[in-house]
DNA sequence: TCTGGGGTCCTCACCCTC
DNA sequence: TCTGGAGGGTGAGGACCC
């Protein structure tokens, strides 16, 4: 158990909209909801002005855009989030190298292990710097949280939100924790918290009354023995900075349900390709493959596939997809489908290839007659490619909505006419007016506003869809909005 | 028009081996 | 020889998080 308060939680506020926001000074103080766009969207985040209508993460947008049809709704523009965060990332390993990210807006710091502060008033102090650092760099506001856990430092930079810092003393956790709601605790989603509370515990003070044994037999082993120790402020997990990861999945929500066979097929290939390029893109290679299929009533299947080894060959995975796809019955439509790689390792081609190869040999000289299953690449050769033809519409395709490219799209229509679309949102440059950002768009017109993140509130003009001299452009850098000397690192590459 | 996308971790069932 | 467990691998699903 740690004495001093010095883990800190840094929390973004509202990250996304606040972005949003600072980059479109015309969106400053307006109600900003940030998410997908299509008609099965959800809310990723929505700004402190739009919750005040009852607007919240992990929404519909349709039931956002009945609560807040005022609200000016975009579609994320990750590639600004990710350099925004990295200039966040890169102020909080200032003070130590022990930074362990959750998100883009979300990480823990440990103070002590970067000599940054071993007690409650250092801690309080840098808590402090590093919010203004933020708003100097980024022109954003963060909330921090100081405890002597990671567990309680989530729960005070909560707590401390929007724009706040907060330090929980040491030996004042259980009072402070005791009338929270069990919800409070990380671990206590939907489920567990209806569990407990027909069980009757709401609070954390009732948690910890009911004790371990009890929690045990409610929710399992592991999770009560969790839970317990959380309830009575117990936590030692310790930040860690490097975290490999385990799975590496793509998925597509589509806008209709699909019914089609070869469709579906199709799609599933299109997924496995998507998958295996994040899969190379991120050095490594897996040998499990996971099919998931979301059916038309939102029940949720998973099928899975172990190779002999792993694998980032895109025809082993497509097959792999291919064969685990025929076992799953999809009469009757399928909303989503996803294909994933777990169990990876850092192999890259050439060592697969390698290995293959080397296998291979083994194989031969042990004189193993026909089979030799040892190559991976063997398990794939079962059927030709299914994906032929199919509707290049699908390519173009749904995508996710908070998947959507960035800027504008051009999908292709059957007379092969690139038809150019302007999602909400999304930046654009004009040959005249400069940068602006797209307000909306339909019947054959798209509305701009041109502004920048240091300008006043820009002005809106209507052009047609097609026009020549609009063209979807790079996220312009934030600068911190009170700082003179506009040069401060571009966060975004591009952009003029 | 209810319910995204990308993850992690846990539990349970089943099979196989020792 | 039979049987019961332990334990690992695999597959499926659920809960949770941001």
């Amino acid at each position: 158990m740690r004495a001093a308060p010095t883990i800190l939680h840094l929390d973004m506020d509202a990250f996304y909209a606040s972005v949003e926001q600072a980059s479109k000074p015309s969106l400053r103080g307006k109600a900003v909801i940030v998410g997908g766009l299509g008609p099965r969207g959800v809310v990723a985040t929505a700004s402190y002005e739009a919750r005040r209508f009852g607007v919240h993460s992990a929404m519909p947008t349709a039931q956002a855009r009945r609560l807040c049809p005022n609200g000016a709704y975009l579609i994320p523009r990750f590639s600004l989030y990710r350099a925004v965060s990295d200039v966040v990332m890169a102020l909080l390993r200032e003070l130590s190298p022990l930074v362990e990210p959750l998100s883009l807006d979300e990480a823990f710091v440990d103070l002590e292990a970067g000599g940054a502060a071993f007690d409650a008033e250092a801690a309080l102090e840098t808590g402090q710097m590093l919010r203004a650092a933020i708003q100097a760099a980024t022109g954003l506001s963060a909330s921090v949280g100081l405890a002597g856990s990671k567990m309680l430092a989530k729960v005070a930079s909560e707590e401390a939100k929007p724009d706040g810092l907060l330090l929980i003393e040491p030996g004042t956790e259980r009072a402070l924790l005791a009338p929270m709601s069990v919800r409070t605790l990380p671990g206590v989603g939907p489920a567990t918290g209806e569990h407990l509370r027909r069980a009757g515990i709401t609070t954390v003070g009732e948690l910890a009354e009911a004790g371990e044994d009890e929690l045990v037999r409610m929710v399992g082993r592991s999770h009560g023995v969790g839970l317990y120790r959380m309830a009575l402020g117990l936590d030692d997990r310790p930040v860690v900075a490097e975290r490999d990861a385990k799975s590496v999945s793509v998925e597509d929500t589509f806008d209709v349900d699909l019914h089609d066979r070869v469709r579906i097929r199709n799609e599933v290939q299109r997924l496995a390709d998507r998958c295996v390029q994040r899969l190379r893109g991120s050095g490594h290679s897996g040998r499990t493959i996971v099919l998931k299929v979301r059916r038309y009533d939102f029940s949720t299947l998973t099928r899975s596939e172990t190779l002999r080894g792993p694998t980032d060959d895109p025809a082993v995975v497509r097959e792999a997809a291919a064969r685990l796809l025929e076992a799953v019955d999809t009469t009757g439509g399928v909303r989503l489908l996803g294909v994933g790689v777990t169990g990876l390792a850092d192999y890259t081609q050439e060592d697969l290839f390698a290995q293959s190869m080397a296998a291979e040999a083994a194989a031969d000289t042990a004189a193993s007659g026909g089979a030799a299953e040892s190559d991976v690449a063997e398990e794939v050769d079962g059927r030709g490619g299914a994906g032929e033809s199919g509707a290049p519409g699908g390519s173009a395709g749904p995508g996710g909505p908070l998947e959507a490219p960035e800027g504008a799209l051009t999908s292709v229509t059957p007379e092969t006419v690139p038809e150019r679309r302007w999602p909400a949102g999304s930046d654009v440059l004009h040959a005249v007016y400069g940068p602006g950002w797209v307000q909306g768009s339909g019947v054959g017109r798209v509305t701009v506003r041109f502004e920048r993140p240091g300008s006043p509130p820009g002005r809106v003009r209507t052009f047609r869809v097609e026009d020549p001299e609009l063209e979807p452009s790079d996220p312009l850098p934030l600068v911190g909005k009170t700082a003179p000397d506009a040069r401060a690192e571009p966060p975004a590459s591009g952009a003029a």
